[in-house]
DNA sequence: TTGTATGCGTTATCAT
DNA sequence: ATGATAACGCATACAA
């Protein structure tokens, strides 16, 4: 008798249990079956090893159970979390994932989405900076971190209570003289309500406060310079500084550093996100924590629910300070 | 006339162009068809926006053109990077991802491969931990940085050089008692080789050391208590330390100034791995540099050709030393 | 409840 | 070179 070579099919489980076909698909699909029919069914499949064609399973009923998650890259840790996040959560609901690292580039952005119309993906999950994006119809798209229409629901951290929160706790540290320093894309994203959020809470407590935002073509050693000038004879003008993610303060740190300035002695930091340099324990730096698993569990839960439920705009998520050595731990 | 309101197939372009439906499949595959034929097919497609079903692609052809990538999770930024460069490099070929992140889970591992092969994917690459791992006959895999059998292919750096090398600087850097930290799995795995050639270098060198290895279970503070073993009156035994990851460094590098020893004043060391604070610019801490993209490419490289073409069973990469701040640097 | 038959969109084998 | 047609494996409407 000629071995079989192919991977089996329903066919093959229904002659061995000796049913028909379509009993086969029910059993597969949790529909209901006669108690002893399925039993059948269910020993011929593992006697087998057969395993459903998703395939095949796709081009029928037009659901891949899978979705296409777009992000620049997976090196900077804030992206990376983001995407394990995402990842067990669409995991929890029986969702494949496939990874699109678009390396912040608009045509790349829109390829991938092509990619994933051809693919027949259940839906997008994107972080994305093209600003003309075009989103096929039909094919339910959640945007995190940016608002990219009204009809397009966004998930982000509440970054505009984040920033109010970092002035409030740089005040609440005895900084009376701040400054705020942002990198970013010229597009309008939800991290520029960090700054508003920063600067109405300055305004409010009466604290003194200056600002220095570049895009992100620019050198960041406009940052340097200008801190430099804001440096004399060992002193800084500012005892505390807001820096739009943790990344830029850690960098800010360093620059510091090199002119001879002490953090948190001579100024506090505050960054942005919740970074840490191990798998566990301390952030990089005192942070306002965003909580990643939170934004990836709602982008999820937002995507897969029924398309006829009302989808919000825009949903924000909390956010905590946190302590991480550049903030004076006394006021803690 | 009824608007259409189903996705355009082959049919619908046949129809459109006048043709048959085999003329416009071999359009799109690169068959030979007559310059006139083609034009026309071309422009019905574009009429249309017809696009490819790939799931009745996969169905008929049994290629799906996608692959599954396992990996603990993309938090850890070498893992983030390794996640990066094989996305970029498959995408390079024509390959879609599908990310699995498996939380160094043993049924997770098993979990995801099941999927894959449900998924009718054309291979995998692994950077798993399952000790007995079960790879499904027939779906090629690659591992990177573990040898999990001698038929299936590893890919990773060069361990063994990396350890002779971080050995030789920190001799060239004038050390002369030196330690080797490390943790990891119990698994006998690639990385392992990062002890063999260190301390091979030090015996060749003459160079006196000592070394302190534990598993992934045993708390950090291990390591907290053995270098405190090491100082007395605020000086380390020790010149340098090589420690198993540059995540491992920093750690290390915090708890030395804990007990107010200075990196690279007291004791210089070096990481492993190449990890970077910034998306550019300089590394963490002074460290022997994987050549990610190297690996990247090459474990798609090896997954995508001919199943009749020889595997081998492992490939390593070249290493280089960098300079991060945690060595002397008047000998660089 | 269970079986039968059709079609999803594509590829490939035939004739033409 | 081109057209017609039969699978690929599954889901489902319909018949039994």
């Amino acid at each position: 008798m000629a071995r079989k070579t192919t991977v089996p099919t329903m066919k093959d489980v229904a002659e061995e249990a000796g049913v028909a076909i379509g009993t086969v698909s029910k059993v597969f699909n949790g529909q209901n079956v006669g108690t002893e029919y399925k039993k059948k069914v269910l020993a011929a499949a593992k006697k087998l090893d057969y395993k459903i064609n998703t395939y095949a399973q796709g081009l029928k009923s037009g659901k891949t159970k899978s979705i296409a998650f777009l992000v620049p890259n997976t090196i900077n840790q804030y992206f990376g979390m983001l995407t394990t996040e995402v990842n067990k959560a669409l995991k929890k609901h029986g969702y494949k994932m496939f990874l699109c690292c678009t390396d912040y580039d608009d045509s790349q952005e829109q390829e991938f989405i092509t990619m994933a119309s051809l693919n027949k993906v259940d839906g997008i999950i994107g972080l994305t900076y093209n600003p003309k994006l075009v989103i096929e119809e039909g094919i339910p798209f959640i945007s995190i971190d940016r608002i990219i229409s009204p009809s397009i629901p966004c998930v982000a951290s509440d970054n505009y209570a984040g920033g109010v929160l970092a002035a409030q706790t740089l005040y609440n540290a005895g900084c009376r003289k701040v400054c705020f320093l942002r990198t970013g894309s010229t597009l309008s994203n939800e991290p520029d309500k960090r700054k508003s959020g920063f600067e109405n809470e300055c305004i409010a407590k009466g604290l003194d406060y200056d600002m220095k935002i570049i895009d992100d073509s620019t050198s960041h050693n406009v940052f340097f310079e200008y801190l430099k000038s804001h440096i004399s004879n060992g002193k800084i003008d500012f005892d505390g500084i807001f820096c739009v993610t943790d990344t830029l303060a850690l960098e800010v740190i360093d620059m510091l550093k090199q002119t001879g300035i002490k953090t948190p002695e001579d100024v506090q930091i505050i960054g942005f996100d919740g970074l840490k340099p191990y798998e566990k324990d301390e952030y990089f730096c005192s942070t306002i924590v965003q909580s990643v698993d939170q934004i990836a569990e709602m982008a999820v839960t937002l995507l897969l629910q029924d398309s006829d439920t009302m989808k919000p705009p825009l949903v924000c998520l909390p956010v905590k300070f946190a302590y991480g050595g550049t903030t004076k731990k006394s006021f803690f």
